[in-house]
Formats: C-alpha cells, sequence, structure tokens
DNA sequence: CCTTATTTATAGCAATGGCTATAATCGCCA
DNA sequence: TGGCGATTATAGCCATTGCTATAAATAAGG
C-alpha cells in the first residue's frame, strides 16, 4: 500500500500535504522499539547486579528485589532467564555472578545510564528528573545519539555529577 | 533494609565508596518507567490514528497494522481496549475515530513526539536515527526535560525539520 | 545437633501483547 | 440481486512479566 510522501492514493490525488512518514521507515522504527522494549529488562538486572556486587561484594534476589520494586519470585524468574541466556551463573541459595558475557553487557549498559545522565543533568535538569528519565531513556538511544550526547557533555563541562561513579 | 550513601550495613562497615544511589528513589525510577511501558502503546496507536485521520480521512485496522508492522486482530484487540478506555470510538467495520479525549492525547503526544525529534536533530543527528530514536524515547520524557528539549531548539534554530507537521 | 530466621525455589494465577486460522460482514460491480 | 474481494471480528494459541502462597534449603546461634 505504502502511503508516502508524494504518492498517489486509491482516490487519485496527490497525498501528503499531511506529511505522514514513509511506511516502511515507521514500521521500521516502531519494530525497532519493540524490540528495545524486550531487551530492556534484562538491562535492567545486569546492570543493577552489577552495581551491587561493587557495592556489596554479593548480589541476593531479595535486594534486587526491593531495588526494582517487584517481588522475589519475579527476580528469581527472570534470574533463571538470563542465567539461560548466559549473563550470570547462579549458585542455589548463594548470590548471582556475573559471567565475562554479563560483566561487558554491564559495563556498556553502566557507561551509557552514565552518558544519559550526565547529559540531561548538562542540560541543566534536575539531578532527580535526570535520574528518573535517564532510567527510562538509555534503553533507546542508538550509538549515533549516544555520541552526540557524549560530545555535548564533552563541550559543556556543566556535568553536576550525575550520581553514579564514573565508567572505569 | 535501604543501603544508602553513607549509611551501615549488616557487617558495621560504612557503607558506599560505590555511591549506589538511594534505594527509595531508584525504586522510584523504575516503577516509573514500568508505568511508561504500559502508556507507551497506548500513546503509539492514538497518535497513529490521530495521523491516519488527518492524512487519509480515516484510520482502518489494515492500515494500522501495516504501519505498526503488526497483524490485524493483534489491532482489533488494542482498539477494543482503547474504546473501553474512551479513547476511541468503533462502529463495526468501519474506520476508527478518536473521542475528545483521544483527541487531547493524540495533541499532547504528537507535540511532544515533534519536540523530541526535533530536539534530537538540533544535536546534529540525522534524520533517520532521530526518527528512531524518538519513536522509543518520547514516551519516558517528563515535563521538565520536555521544557529543556525545547528551550534547546527554540535556542538551536538550527531544527533541520523534523519530517512531520508541527505541531497546531 | 537442632531450631529458627532468612533466603531461594516452585506452583499456579492474571494481564498484556503477539501470532495464525477462520468466520462474518460490508461495498461494489456485474 | 448475487457474488466477490476487502475488511473486520473471533477463537485459540504462546511468551512475557507481574503477583501470592507455600515449600525447601541454608546459615547461624544456643
Amino acid at each position: 500500500m505504502r502511503v508516502g510522501v508524494g504518492m498517489v492514493d486509491k482516490a487519485g490525488l496527490i497525498e501528503n500535504q499531511g506529511a505522514l512518514v514513509d511506511a516502511d521507515a515507521q514500521v521500521e522504527s516502531f519494530r525497532q522499539t519493540r524490540n528495545n522494549r524486550r531487551t530492556e529488562l534484562v538491562e535492567d538486572y545486569v546492570e543493577l547486579i552489577a552495581d551491587l556486587i561493587d557495592h556489596d561484594g554479593e548480589a541476593r534476589q531479595v535486594e534486587i528485589a526491593q531495588r526494582l520494586g517487584v517481588a522475589q519470585p519475579t527476580v528469581a524468574k527472570m534470574l533463571k532467564r538470563l542465567a539461560a541466556d548466559g549473563l550470570i551463573q547462579q549458585r542455589r541459595y548463594r548470590g548471582v555472578f556475573l559471567t565475562a558475557e554479563g560483566k561487558e553487557l554491564a559495563r556498556h549498559c553502566r557507561e551509557r545510564h552514565h552518558v544519559v545522565e550526565s547529559f540531561l543533568c548538562a542540560l541543566g535538569i534536575s539531578a532527580e528528573t535526570a535520574r528518573n528519565d535517564a532510567e527510562g531513556i538509555e534503553h533507546h538511544v542508538s550509538a549515533e545519539t549516544l555520541e552526540a550526547f557524549r560530545a555535548f557533555v564533552g563541550k559543556n563541562a556543566t556535568d553536576a555529577g550525575a550520581g553514579r561513579e564514573p565508567p572505569r
């Protein structure tokens, strides 16, 4: 069907004063967003687990559950999935540990998160809002956009500190 | 439990060289993000329906499905929900129409979407990436952040045009 | 060593958002 | 008016991500 810019619709009229975006391109955006949504949770878990290990020396289910604001069985289920995906190792009734792959993902997420949060702060947004919004935005930032954020933070050395450690 | 900045953990040590964020605050971020995720789809639908009505004079399920890249029954199910929520009106085997409430939501989403996309463009990001990322980011932008984006776009009149009509 | 509190595992339920296959309806044209 | 193509509705399936309730395992202390 493809109703795009400058195309002719079934009534024979030149469409597009409305300037609807190209259909194929739009579908790609939506697909990408749906894909991101699937990986968001995984990234949140891995990032949080890395933080807890760095902070406490271990990551326990109860602590993860508390931090995420969900129930412990919800965490248990997700950890199984992470283990199946090779991101963590579980020892029954022991803490959770990141595999090499998990560590790499955590490093990546952590840095991206930090860039996004710093960027929002550099824009003049309050620390609290920056924290909240970064949590949602980070998973939807492409490499190109992340680079632009990083460059902006670099130029405006007004980074008030995003309240997280810098990437090592 | 609450392991926060400068608190004492069960080992009796002053925590927090790791600088973990406050637990209550973090839980709030995650909760908010989960909430946003729930409303994202609704907003995507309403925004798209508004675009289609403006462009084609009507919004049909098949067209919505094509644009979103999902199957028609998926759309049918979601439309039932939107109707139950009072955002649209459905006439069997006819197109979909926005209620007053739906129109208002569409207006809001459309404007927010436009601001985010324009902002990314103003940052120097390519039109295509801006379009893709805006689709994911828009739902996670708070009022404060949106205002900052708007201000930035205003200052840097480099808006290369986001490929969407301006908010009316 | 046994008890008890903490932690983890498991079972089972609900809502959401996908899908395919198929039935029902509408609109149009012969 | 009848039929056909396009559109919408419905049924039934699956995966995901939440939940509560409860069982099982561990660790720690007496």
